[in-house]
DNA sequence: CTCAAGAGTTAGCATCGGCTAACATTTGAG
DNA sequence: CTCAAATGTTAGCCGATGCTAACTCTTGAG
């Protein structure tokens, strides 16, 4: 029944490097057998085993102990779901009203279910995007993705500066509340100030809104420097 | 990872509950433990543990050597499974571009993975269609289908019996020889003659076209009277 | 009516993904 | 520098799904 949508790789598989992928996209650490349990809900030992697989066929290097890689393959496999589930979301938006909160979990599904000509035909109808709902650029379909050199955290940002934001998608609550405070991905906001002890930034949104943030807010924007 | 997108069951369970309803849609007989081996490309010994395995989670009643049925609940899974995967189909050719002879793999795929909510926004933006690309009806969300009672197969058709087409989507080949011959699901055709010895039938097409079929080809079309 | 072919079942095995419990290694607080 | 806490691994178990081989039951050709 069903036939490997793709490629031969188990969803496990796919999730993991995916997961280890994304781990590093905006410059994070790698990850680590103890963060990978408590992405998927699993145990430190299911993930430990996981990964031996994973290094058994040749997606993942990994020395006990030691940091978890991607080899080529392995790379190439995460950007491959890493587009999916961009145009996916991108698609569910645009062609099913979804809300920009809603998307994840569907394309979280979708992306190890639909072939590679229903990926390729969804680019074609959204007209080959740049970015997804949240501001992320989408890989191309040989696996090149296009990440602005300069990205940096709100977190780390400075008053007056003038950005482009990206916002991390899977913590539904938090768009939720991004929206209400006229805060879209690839809206253009000023640095108003930043309070290193209290972890506080304010700045001004499109709309003109001020808005505050703390903790993992900050850290959950990505700020792109404007061209201009 | 990746929530369950709607019932809980395996996707083999989804499968099989759809192949049971399915072999008696158009009037067939109950399918056989060796008829799914051959449809899932499996061994007759797992179909076997298989339907074991089904009848213990209360959707299958099956004494060994006896006829393979649906319990009101499978039954009501298998049509939910329909339900998804004629949406899907419409879908796929509607909104991507699809052909008639290629969605069925695709929501074959699809129909295990999409949410509910997903089913539901599409069957809105299709407008609430009554039938998918092939002239299948469509249950609705809580597993009511529509059924022509005195559809027949093409087979069985007498000359000069004017009806509807409804094509068995699951031979993609035939589906392209098909609409070359313009014969399309939910046109008019005129049956011309019928020769039970030879097993061939001589029909006439909406656009005028003298097509003859002959064994499988004959069985795949059912005749839908036309009110009128 | 018989019996071999065909249909269905059972036994025994493998892999995957998951678990707990116990053990090993690394690291950072004091 | 030490040692306890945190992190990672291994061993041994389980259930789901799949296989082959061998068995049993049913049925139809002769």
């Amino acid at each position: 029944m069903s036939k490997p949508a793709k490629s031969d790789l188990s969803s496990t598989a796919e999730d993991y490097v995916k997961a280890i992928w994304s781990a590093r996209e905006w410059g994070g650490e790698p990850t680590s057998i103890t963060a990978l349990a408590e992405r998927f809900g699993t145990t430190r030992a299911t993930v430990s085993e996981t990964i031996k697989r994973l290094t058994a066929r040749g997606l993942v290097t990994h020395e006990p102990y030691k940091e978890i890689a991607l080899t080529p393959t392995g790379e190439l496999e995460a950007l491959l779901m890493v587009r999916r589930h961009r145009l996916l979301e991108t698609f569910l938006v645009t062609t099913l009203g979804y809300g920009w909160d809603e998307v994840h979990d569907e394309a979280e599904s979708l992306e190890h279910a639909a072939s590679t000509r229903m990926i390729d035909r969804i680019d074609d109808v959204l007209g080959h995007p740049d970015h997804d709902p949240h501001g992320d650029p989408i890989p191309s379909r040989d696996g090149v993705i296009r990440h602005p050199a300069s990205a940096v955290s709100l977190a780390e940002a400075a008053p007056g500066d003038y950005c482009i934001v990206r916002i991390s998608d899977s913590d539904s609550d938090r768009l939720v509340y991004f929206d209400e405070q006229g805060l879209l991905p690839r809206s253009p906001i000023n640095v108003q100030s930043q309070d290193d002890r209290a972890g506080t930034t304010t700045v001004v949104t499109a709309h003109g809104n001020l808005v505050a943030l703390a903790g993992d807010a900050t850290r959950a924007i990505m700020l792109v420097p404007t061209p201009h």
